[in-house]
DNA sequence: CCATAGTTTGAATCTCAGTTCAAAGAATCC
DNA sequence: GGATTCTTTGAACTGAGATTCAAACTATGG
């Protein structure tokens, strides 16, 4: 039995190498040549991986799907200071433009979730996910005595995703009236309505 | 000079068609001869009138966009009373499920606006659009005085599409956490909020 | 170092859908 | 009714990209 290497590190490659592609020119044009030729190997390479090429994108979305809600936790969870955290959570939810990575990647990939169960579950579970690390914040601020909600902590939360999607959602269709900075002060403005918190 | 009837007509046809075929299909699965099944012709007949398909494809667009427009003025815009009114529009907004034809068009057609500059001016003008009709209705409750506002209309106003935006995407990814009545549960609360009117 | 089994390639093939086009059909004009 | 021009069709053509596959390649074990 002989292996070159590790098919882990390969398979992952080619997940990233995909994830740029897809970036790059979209999902409808993704082609089996760019992702080989992003990987540096030949296109049957990525068939001897993923004969099935729904399998790598899948792969795709769930490695985007990780690495950005590692990416959010990471900047958040440190914070020990409620309105602080709150403040970083709503930045870190919008994208910074229409060609922000990871960002990108996953509304890309959303669209699938319309036809495809395991894409659907994903996302259900990225939502979820979203929605407990705002309710986490909003519970340490009622906690904390800093927040004084006009909903419950889950209501809001799931406000704010909806928000950060929907403003998400236009930046990324390169609407003028829609940047990163009033996406976030309109999303800050929401937090400080709901919460009564002038710090915010 | 001889003409069968009306390209006029015949235009109209193969845009309901598209939007048909795309409505099922979705835009990645567009094949010109579903356009022409749909069309009852052949597939020589849709790239007589269309021999660009993303010009179809952008009337398609914006034939969605009026009918959407068109349909939630004619669902709100008699109405009187401004806290009805807004009830109304809230529910207008939001898609009743995953295969509601308009909206499921408008989700399907968004994605262009990453890559095409006339999709995302139409995007953008529905999005203003949108905003503007919001505007009106709070603007009247404030009038009226039955709407005390805690930001301007128009930061309000955003706030409410970008909320139906994003619950929108969540019904059309079918979340099974999120769903019309919960939708427009949300939204409803949020004017609530902010525009501290009981009666909504 | 040879045998073995996993890995990689690139050329050949297959497939699907877009595109072309010549001929047939239909409406209007005179 | 014949001429003209617009319309429609379907069969042939074309091209892009997916898929197959036999041969070459590479670790590793013994």
């Amino acid at each position: 039995m002989a292996r070159t290497k590790n098919q882990g590190a390969r398979r992952e490659a080619l997940i990233e190498a995909a994830g740029r592609a897809i970036a790059e020119r979209g999902l409808a044009g993704l082609r089996i040549k760019d992702i080989a030729a992003e990987a540096e190997v030949s296109a049957g390479s990525v068939l001897y991986y993923y004969p099935e090429l729904g399998d790598l994108v899948f792969e795709v979305h769930q490695a985007a799907v990780e690495r950005y809600l590692a990416h959010r936790h990471a900047g958040t969870d440190t914070i020990a200071d409620p309105v602080a955290r709150l403040r970083v959570a709503a930045g870190s939810g919008l994208p910074r433009d229409s060609d922000d990575g990871v960002h990108k990647l996953l509304y890309e990939l959303h669209g699938l979730a319309d036809r495809s169960r395991p894409h659907a579950t994903l996302m259900a579970s990225l939502y979820a996910r979203e929605v407990a690390l705002y309710t986490t914040v909003l519970e340490l601020g009622v906690a904390a005595g800093d927040f004084t909600l006009a909903a419950t902590p889950a209501d809001v939360a799931r406000d704010l995703v909806a928000l950060e999607d929907g403003y998400g959602l236009h930046i990324f269709s390169r609407n003028p009236a829609v940047d990163h900075a009033a996406a976030r002060d309109a999303v800050l403005r929401y937090a400080r309505t709901v919460t009564g918190c002038g710090r915010l």
